[in-house]
DNA sequence: AAGCAGTTTAAACAGATGTTTAAACTACCG
DNA sequence: CGGTAGTTTAAACATCTGTTTAAACTGCTT
C-alpha cells in the first residue's frame, strides 16, 4: 500500500473518533506507519489532507447518489418521500463495501465537517459538489409539492441535523441498543430507525404563520 | 464585574463559536481583560472551566424544565407530543433573559459538549441532572405509550440530535432565511420549525421489525 | 501602622503542534 | 556505472498549549 493510502486510512479513522481539531499529524504517521514530514509532502497541509480524506469518499458517493435520485424522479407518477430518503440508503451502504466501516466513517467525518471547523463543510459540499443538494431539493419538491421552498430549505436542514448528528454518535448508540435491550444492531438498522422519523418530520403539517 | 464572571462570559461566547478544544486559555483571558493566570486560579483547570460555564445555564434550566413537564404529566388526560416538546420552549427561551443570546448559546454548548471532547456531555447530563433525562422519557411515554421503550430510546436521541444539531448552526440558518426568503426570524422562530417537525419524527407509524 | 487572607500579576515551565530543512535513500534510465 | 527524479528520514524550527511559580498588590481587621 501507498504511503499516500496509508496516511489517508489512518487520518479517516482518527479524524471520525477525535475530529479534526483532536488529531494530531504525529498521530496520523504513527499510525499508518510513516514519517512525520510524509503528510506535507505528499499532501501539503493538515487541511489538505483532511479535504482529501473527505473527497474520496464523495467522489464514490455523488455519482451513484444522482443515479438513485434520478430513477426516483424520472418516472412520471410522484415519489414519496419514504422513496426519497431511501435513495440515499444503497450509495450510502455501498460505502461499506468500499472500504470496512466505510459508512458510519463517512458519515462521523460528515458531522465532524459540520461542528469541527465551523462553515468548512458547507463550503466543501456547495462549491465543490453543488449537484448533491440540488437533486435533492428537487426530489423533495416533486414528493411533496405543496411545501413553500421555505419550508423545504427549513425541513432539509432540520433532516440534515438529524442524520449527520445520529450517524456521528451511531457507534455510541449501537453500544447502547446492544447492553440496554440486548439488540444486536449494525448501521443500516440504525437507518432503519432514521428514515421513518425524517419522512414523518419533513411531512409534518404546516403550522399557520399567524398561529 | 467579578473576575469570575467576566471569565465564565467570555469562555461562554468563545467555547460556543469555537468549540472547546477550539477555545485557548489566552483567548478567554485577553478577551476577558483578565491575567492569564486567573482561569486556574479560579476554576483550578480549564476542565471545571467548561462545567461551570454549562454548569450556570443548566442550574437555571433544570428546574424550570422539571416545572412545565410536571404541569403536562399532572393532568388526568394524556399530554399530546407537542405539548410535551413545547414544553422545552419557555425554559430555553427565558434563557434569553437570564443572560444575552442565552438560548442560542446554551443550545450552542450542548452541541458542543456532545461532538467535541465525545462522552463529555452524555456524562455531564447523567451525573450532574439525572432528572432532567428520565422527567423526559416519561413524558413521552404517557404522550405516545404504543412506543416501545427502545423505541422511545432511538426517536429521542434522534430529536436530540436534531434539535441540538439545528440550534448549533441557528445563526447562520437565520442569515441564510433573511438573505434568501427576506424573512426576519428569531431563535423563537427556529423553534416554531424544529417543534412540529420533531413532533411528527417521534410519532411517526412504526415500523414492523421483520419488513 | 502592622499583619493578613484574597487576589492579581509577569514570567517561566514543559510539552504538543504544524511545518521546514537538508541529508540519505531508492529505483529507474541512459 | 553514473546520474537523476522521487521519496523517505531524523532533526530542528517557531509557535501555541495548559499550568505553575513567586512576587506584588489589594482591602480589611486588630
Amino acid at each position: 500500500m501507498s504511503t499516500k493510502n496509508k496516511i489517508l486510512d489512518a487520518a479517516e479513522h482518527l479524524f471520525a473518533v477525535n475530529g479534526f481539531n483532536g488529531t494530531s499529524l504525529r498521530e496520523i504517521t504513527s499510525q499508518a506507519e510513516v514519517n512525520l514530514a510524509a503528510v506535507n509532502y505528499h499532501f501539503g497541509s493538515k487541511k489538505e489532507l483532511i479535504k482529501a480524506v473527505m473527497s474520496r469518499y464523495m467522489n464514490e458517493l455523488s455519482p451513484r447518489l444522482e443515479k438513485t435520485l434520478k430513477q426516483i424522479c424520472d418516472d412520471d407518477k410522484k415519489p414519496t418521500l419514504i422513496e426519497v430518503f431511501s435513495a440515499f440508503v444503497e450509495p450510502l451502504l455501498w460505502l461499506n463495501q468500499f472500504k470496512e466501516n466505510g459508512t458510519s466513517n463517512f458519515l462521523q467525518l460528515l458531522g465532524r465537517g459540520y461542528t469541527d471547523s465551523q462553515g468548512f463543510l458547507r463550503w466543501f459540499l456547495t462549491t465543490q459538489y453543488p449537484g448533491v443538494i440540488s437533486n435533492f431539493v428537487e426530489a423533495v419538491y416533486k414528493a411533496y409539492p405543496e411545501l413553500t421552498a421555505e419550508e423545504v430549505f427549513w425541513r432539509l436542514h432540520l433532516t440534515m441535523g438529524t442524520v449527520i448528528f445520529t450517524m456521528s454518535s451511531s457507534g455510541a448508540l449501537i453500544d447502547i441498543a446492544k447492553s440496554d435491550f440486548d439488540k444486536n444492531i449494525d448501521i443500516s438498522g440504525v437507518i432503519q430507525q432514521v428514515i421513518p422519523y425524517i419522512a414523518a418530520g419533513v411531512a409534518a403539517p404546516i403550522i399557520p404563520s399567524n398561529a
